[in-house]
Formats: C-alpha cells, structure tokens, sequence
RNA sequence: GGUGCGAUGGCCGAGCGGUUAGGCACAGGUCUGCAAAACCUGGUACAGCGGUUCGAUUCCGCUUCGCACCU
C-alpha cells in the first residue's frame, strides 16, 4: 500500500504590488474588461476595491462596484453579512439589497443581475469592478458558466413539498455572452491574522445588534428554516434562538464556523488559479 | 505520611493480550441553479521505566503527575 503523503499547509502566495499605471492601460486599450477583487471574508476585500475605485477615478477611469457577495443580496440582512454600506462611500455599488430576506437567490440570478449591471456600467463608459467572495458567483460569470444547457428548474405542483424556487425563470436563458476578460485580485491574510479577524468582528457584530436583528427577521415571519439555510451567522443566531444552543456555544460555534468556511472560500480561489485563473494577491 | 482511583493522538471519549473505535478541532480537496450550502479525503495515540508473554495500549511492579479519602 502506498503510503500517503500528509499535505501540508498550502503555503500563502506571493504578495504583488499591482501596477496602477499598468492595469489603467490595459482597461483602456480592453485588454482588461473586469477587474474582479477576491478573497476570503475578512480579508478587507470591500475596502480594498473601494480604494481601487478612487485610485482608478484618479487616473480618468472612474469605477462601479458589483458584490458578488450571495447573502448581502437580501435586505434586511446587514450585520450578519456584514454589509457595511457606508464603506463604499461615493462609489456606487450593485447587487446588495436586490432580494427580500427569506427569498431564494441562486447562481443563476447571479448572472443575470451581473451581466445586467455589467453592461450598465461599461454602457456609461465606467469601469466595473467584480468584489466579493462568493467564489460560484465569480467563477461563473468570469469563467462563463452555461446555463442554457441545463434543465430550467421547474415550480413543483401544488403539494408537492419540493423547494419552490420562485426565482427561476421558466423560459431558457438567452444566449450567453463571451466571459469579460478579467484582472483578478486576492485580499491575502494569513490564516492566524484573518481568525482572529474573524472573532473580533464576531464579537462586534454582537455587540451591535446583531442576535436582535435575527430576532426580527424571525418576527417578521421568516422562517427559521430559511435563516439555518442562509448559514453561519443567520444559522447559529436562530439556533441560539430557538433555545438549542447556550450563548457560549453560540460564539464558539459560529466562531469555527467562519474560520472553516474562510478557508472553504481560499480552497475556492485555489482551484480557479489551478483550472487557469492569474490572481494577484496583495497584502492589506 | 497512608490508602484508593485514574493517566489514551490538539480536545472529548470507547476499548481490547495480536485490525488504525468514534466525535470535535485541524489540514487538503470537490463544486456549472439553495455555495455563508452540500460533500469527499487525511493523522497507528495509548504518561515513563522495567517485568510476564511468541506478542502488551490492554496483565504485574516501580516512578512521575492528577483526583479522592484517611490518620
């Protein structure tokens, strides 16, 4: 029997210094259509495109941003997703506050909305900028994931029990377009600096309200099933809510909860460079 | 000081004279309509030293360290 080998510790790439000079060329020649900025959450992404926006404005080429972000669709859901508006300042951002909290949002949509607001951006002649860490949603639209082939969801009948997904169109999407050719960019942390974001964030986002805003999503009849599936916060608060677990285990659990879904979010990011992607990470 | 009980991988926790229990954490990965989701894979640890035995994490003794109780 072979003996396998343990796999180490991916090591972090290299910080690079993206050339501001450089990338504002290649947007205006085309050669760049899209600059998408990733990373794992906590990693400063939003800032970080924001800075973007104003040092590209500064250079002629003022920006939009898109989230790609899928729980900061819904309304309503701000601390938990931690949606922090003011952030982006006088920069215009899409994407956020699209759906109501308790509706379902999928890839799909994603691309609808993002093709949408792409073309709105570049229609302006404004450059966009792709920001967020919902790794599907990005690799779809910059990898050009086809849907057409693909059955289109169908409404159950009534009574059936099956997941309604009322936002799936019935007819077959229209064609797809050619992926923008893309720039990206990774938020890098080391994986201690980013947890220990993550926990000091968490008890921020508890101390600002954040069990009371779950509370009144309940209160406002959302279900707690919906809540659960939305994940992490959303799921550990209303489990907190619901009795079934102390507030203890509610940080402790939501805690390692996060820390294993950023380092689901950087496997993500791994594998886009492994199928081809060129990511440039920078240290923030 | 004496007696008894216990000591299992990062943590919890079974177990047996001769497969690597299991859970959690951690690490790596998968991913084309719920992705903050759903999955897959990985680690031979039995406190130390002797002894019995073909073979000891499992039996015996001593040591160390915990816990309990006693004078």
């Amino acid at each position: 029997m072979p003996k396998f080998r343990k796999p180490l510790p991916a090591a972090l790439p290299d910080p690079e210094t993206i050339d501001l000079q450089q990338l504002a060329a290649d947007l205006r020649s085309g050669a760049v259509e899209l600059v998408c900025v990733l990373g794992p959450t906590a990693s400063g992404k939003t800032k970080y495109a924001v800075s973007l926006a104003h040092e590209l404005a500064a250079l002629g080429l003022p920006a939009e941003i898109i989230s790609a972000d899928s729980r900061q669709v819904y309304r309503g859901m701000d601390i938990g997703t931690g949606k922090d508006l003011a952030e982006y300042g006088d920069i215009p951002y899409h994407i956020i506050d699209v759906r109501e909290a308790g509706t379902q949002y999928n890839v799909y949509d994603f691309v609808q909305d993002f093709r949408v607001a792409f073309d709105d951006i570049r229609s302006r002649g404004k450059v966009a900028i792709l920001c967020g860490g919902t790794g599907l949603y990005i690799n779809a639209v910059t990898a050009g994931y086809d849907f057409r082939s693909r059955k289109p969801l169908s409404v159950p009948s009534a009574g059936g029990d099956a997941p309604v997904i009322p936002s799936a169109p019935a007819v077959i999407p229209s064609e797809a377009k050619e992926s923008p050719r893309t720039y990206f960019i990774g938020t890098l942390v080391s994986r201690e600096i980013r947890n220990s974001r993550i926990d000091a964030r968490l008890k921020a986002r508890l101390a600002e309200g954040m069990i009371d805003e779950i509370r009144g999503l309940l209160e406002q009849g959302v279900p707690a099933a919906t809540l659960i599936g939305y994940g992490l916060e959303y799921k550990f608060v209303t489990l907190y809510l619901q009795g079934e677990l102390t507030e203890e285990e509610l940080f402790e659990k939501l805690s390692t909860a996060i820390h294993q879904f950023a380092k689901r979010q950087m496997t993500w990011f791994r594998g886009m460079e492994r199928s081809g992607a060129v990511i440039h990470w920078v240290e923030v």
